[in-house]
DNA sequence: CAAAAGAATTGAGTTCGCTCAAATTTAAAG
DNA sequence: CTTTAAATTTGAGCGAACTCAATTCTTTTG
């Protein structure tokens, strides 16, 4: 069995991850003392720095908890995607979107998000980006696997869509959390009207006078 | 002529910015201690808080004068446009480009971002999205522009295609910003790839051929 | 089991952004 | 030119993130 120190670490990080989202979701980021985090999770301030090299690091983690998470739930939606690209693209985006606020809150994503643009080389920065990377290959996947199954021409790189596609989840999704009183319903329709005409350009075996409509659209 | 407190007042605004501009440029905006842009500017740090609401404020003040400084240069390309759609596209975009670097180092144009992400309801946030609104409005001025002179097709609307041509300016601009060794010319040859399917659909009567080739290229 | 070695915790102390009551400077009134 | 009023400056002090030398706890050794 693991000694005593190692069950006492791994209770000392979960108790000091559990405080800090309690206090952080309940009182905001700035408002929470690293103090009050430590004391909730009954260490003292040295430990909990010894434990996460900053407060914005104890955020990460969360972060990264929450991504992880919303990758299993996009994984089963890759493995069985909707037959159509549009209602595919939709589902996928709104697992991510639905997921983004259990743990965190908007006030929430916007300090993780300053914090890895302002300290892009920090090792925080760094796994922030590799989230990043994770969901644009996962949007890439599904629509290699629309491709696969004959649901989306398969003559564009799925690379390249997926990456434009992840692009503008990822802008709509920073001026969603920008804009408080915006809501995940109206974040969702953006996407929506957005990638509608990626969709319809994606669409296999459709003849040009169909083509030329969807361009028009978009 | 003016008193002598408006005087001084004026005076110690631009010792301020001066002091500022100089140390955050030299020494990393985190490096600066407002007592050191005090002391450089031959005041108090009380006197600092009397003239900037915080730190972020003073960077602020200091990206405003870029931006200012970038929109008078982009109403000139506005006013007198190549007679190339990609060509007025890669000239204003590297304009703004161009001028980003005068003042402001990447660094501290991270900071601002980050600022302006994570406290959205402030004056700075404020100010800095008025600004990302007057460059938008400016490329949007230039589609209209390039309209008006029979350059571009007129069957579209000139804000769709201003806003998404700012949307991927601005994204573009970020990943710059964030990745320190990335030089100026490798940033332009990015946004010049990403625009030329743009300009290629807004060439004026083009034939469904052609415009069928520009799809595919997309 | 006792002692030595090693690992982790602790909290007082440091730093820096920012504040505010007192002091100073300029303008206005008599 | 004084006196009074108003505007502005000042810097000691406060709060909060983070550090590190001393202490306590766990493991290993003899």
């Amino acid at each position: 069995m693991a000694g005593l120190r190692e069950r006492q670490k791994a209770d000392r990080h979960r108790r000091l991850m559990d405080a800090a989202l309690m206090l952080f979701r309940d009182k905001g980021y700035g408002a929470v003392r690293t103090e009050d985090i430590a004391a909730a999770a009954d260490v003292s301030v040295g430990t909990l720095y010894n434990y996460f090299e900053t407060k914005g690091d104890l955020l990460l983690a969360l972060v990264t908890l929450e991504v992880e998470e919303v990758l299993d739930q996009g994984a089963a939606v890759v493995a069985k995607p909707p037959g159509d690209i549009a209602r595919a693209f939709d589902l996928l985006i709104g697992t991510y979107y639905d997921h983004s606020l259990v743990y965190l809150t908007k006030s929430l994503w916007r300090t993780a998000m300053a914090i890895s643009i302002s300290d892009p080389g920090t090792p925080f920065s760094a796994r922030y980006t590799a989230h990043d990377h994770s969901l644009a290959g996962q949007v890439t996947a599904l629509v290699a696997e629309l491709q696969r199954r004959g649901l989306a021409r398969a003559d564009v790189s799925a690379k390249a869509v997926g990456e434009m596609l992840f692009g503008t989840l990822n802008q709509l999704f920073t001026e969603f959390v920008k804009d408080e009183p915006m809501s995940l319903a109206a974040l969702k329709a953006q996407v929506t009207a957005q990638t509608a005409a990626l969709a319809g350009m994606l669409a296999p075996g459709l003849r040009d006078s169909e083509h030329r409509a969807f361009m028009r659209e978009a």
